[in-house]
DNA sequence: ATTATCTATAGATCTATAGATAATGC
DNA sequence: ATTATCTATAGATCTATAGATAATGC
């Protein structure tokens, strides 16, 4: 059951994005083939040809996630902005959407290769934008402030969709949106 | 092959301890119940007379995770002190015997009952210790301060974890360092 | 007699491969 | 003829249960 080269390449492209969305909201690790193969209408022996493993397949979908990401960020324009729109209770609520940092960090050590790696550059590409939306002519003060700000946001998302406590949740995202817009004016 | 009454309360407590290591280490999802035994010396079988279920293990697991954290914590004697530690390389580079908060977050919101729980637990506590640890009497101000300064935390401990550059992760180690110890001063 | 642990196994699920199929694209 | 996808299956691993075993504790 061939397809057209057109829609193979539609077909890859909707395996990826589902797979971006169920890996973030279930885990590198909690997601099966078949699942991310039937999210796309498909069966899981394909995706072997197309991807060759699991791996090389997550690898290319936490890469176009974070190459969407960057776009998006593009047209952030304040740092206030970025943390509000990070640490809004929409971005808490909805994992498959948002910041695949977030979702998977805590597997991360635990993939070598071209997962760890597509991991790593989307971390550095989030302290990079917020290197660029931080004031002061200090560059490498800039780039410290960016540092904490990161662990700031991620640790915060994170927390804030861990506890099992809704007011909780809020006061960890409200509080660190006040310590990194803070950050801002120092 | 029955054991004494004492043995068989010690073997509950190492199957617990290893637990609490293979989790830290592998996630909840990545250790199955096989290895939870064989590592406490045992067979598989036996782990649900003692236990009923891996979720029902593992949220013991957790909770002698968080208590042992708890008592090691009340001889942390200021903020700097216990970034400094939390901060550590030492600390990074451990995950099987450091926070399980740093070790497991994305993991929690995919786990309910008493994992969840537990967890939430954990995060309270560590809050709570950080809140005690700031100077300041707005007690308001203060556990807005400590909420933010547990994302950073452990924000930066999971992002240090999670890349695959040393030097990017010692950096974000010592921009934490800084950044928490300057709220101190705040 | 009680019970902590073991052995064996069920049934599900996971990654990966091999070969078949059938439509595309030359 | 090429190739994207499917079907079928191998082999591993996972959680859980049932029944056997053998030492403890009454």
């Amino acid at each position: 059951m061939r397809v057209s080269r057109q829609q193979a390449a539609l077909n890859r492209d909707r395996i990826l994005t589902e797979a971006g969305r169920l890996f973030r909201e279930r885990g590198l690790s909690g997601v099966g083939v078949d699942a991310l193969a039937s999210a796309a209408g498909l069966t899981h022996g394909g995706l072997y040809g197309q991807f060759g493993s699991k791996e090389r397949l997550a690898a290319e979908a936490l890469a176009q996630i974070f190459a969407a990401s960057a776009a998006q960020l593009g047209e952030v324009g304040s740092l206030r902005e970025y943390a509000d729109a990070y640490l809004a209770p929409a971005h808490r609520d909805a994992p498959g959407e948002g910041c695949a940092i977030a979702a998977l960090s805590t597997e991360a050590p635990r993939h070598d290769g071209p997962v760890r790696r597509s991991f790593t550059n989307g971390v550095k590409a989030m302290i990079g934008r917020l290197a660029a939306l931080l004031p002061g002519h200090d560059e490498q003060r800039r780039e410290e402030t960016a540092l904490a700000a990161t662990a700031t946001l991620v640790g915060a998302l994170v927390l804030a969709r861990a506890v099992d406590d809704p007011a909780l949740s809020d006061r960890l995202l409200a509080a660190a949106r006040h310590a990194v817009t803070q950050a801002d004016a120092g």
